[in-house]
DNA sequence: CGGAACATGTAAAGTGTTACATGATTCA
DNA sequence: TGAATCATGTAACACTTTACATGTTCCG
């Protein structure tokens, strides 16, 4: 879906608590935000700029080692009032899904096709390897309780990824078997 | 994600089993299919050009009416072949979600912020009245055991969504009391 | 000292949405 | 006869990916 420029609020939304360079922003959706959004650094530098350009965020020059020059942005007043304005904006649009395995499936019409093991096969094993890796990241990240309530949100996507992984593993295994 | 041209693909899934005209294509897309891919008429009737000048389908026009030019659609042999190949090949690729929820979720760093539970409100009667629709959906199709048993990867991908959104409301439920 | 990771950008091509445009048919 | 729906297309704009491009720093 073309949105309305909903890459502008993450990264808002990411320098919220703390400044950021380009490429701390790039691992981040590598990492958690990935879960839920998608964008590459040729995608994030440039409105990285944009953003700075209308002032919503600002910038300082690091220089890390001997002369590289990274540039950490930290959001602004005006930033932040725009962040809030999306957070309690209502959010009427379901999610964006587009699975091409759903469509695959679809597309099989004979009960006994015998590609249909395969395909789910395929699925369980894909999902089991993601479930792990969100379990592991929950371990590291909310083993204190602390953590979990300083970071609310993020606990709660974090734990809806891995329960929805678990049922989504249920169900192929389900007709699987 | 800028995909590898599956649009092709779904245009020929539904060409499969019979003969569609670019409208009855974009009718699909707003029922069934538009559960797991989407694409307006703009997407459609350009694709559905180069997919005959590629001759992987053929047409017929036919008269409505009085002078209303219907172009229908149908599959060939090479279509068909293509189409195949797209179904046996693996599908390493987990869904594309793109969720703006889960994102305004995740910047919510308090747990008591007051917005939380208005989040989770909207949400939740956006999916009772998605699930409605769903079970409406699989009522009129699969009320009978045949129908599930020739469309049966329809079938499965509906029974899916509907889990799905079951479990989506009941977490969503389980963190809003 | 060499490779992996850090760090920042632009260009080109592909994908997707919204708007523009036009006309026919059906049904009340 | 007018409104909703059927029916088909293009244009402009927005978003996303992949490729191109370059240089630095860290660590073994």
């Amino acid at each position: 879906m073309a949105q309305k420029n909903i890459l502008q609020y993450v990264l808002l939304g990411l320098l919220k608590n703390e400044s950021l360079s380009g490429y701390d922003i790039k691992k981040a959706f590598e990492k958690d935000i990935g879960e839920f959004w998608q964008a590459n650094h040729s995608q994030i530098y440039p409105q990285l700029k944009k953003l700075n350009e209308r002032a919503l965020i600002d910038k300082k020059i690091v220089i890390a080692g001997e002369k590289l020059e990274k540039k950490v942005y930290f959001i602004t007043h005006k930033g932040l009032q725009s962040l809030n304005e999306w957070l309690i904006s209502p959010t009427p649009e379901l999610s964006i899904n587009k699975n091409e395995f759903h469509l695959k499936l679809y597309f099989v019409s004979d009960k006994d096709d015998s590609i249909l093991p395969i395909m789910l096969q395929e699925q369980i094993h894909l999902h089991k390897t993601k479930l792990m890796n969100l379990k592991e990241r929950r371990d590291i990240l909310f083993e204190n309780q602390k953590n979990r309530e300083n970071n609310y949100g993020h606990y709660l996507v974090l734990d809806y990824a891995i329960q929805r992984e678990e049922h989504h593993i249920a169900w192929l295994n389900h007709h699987y078997h």
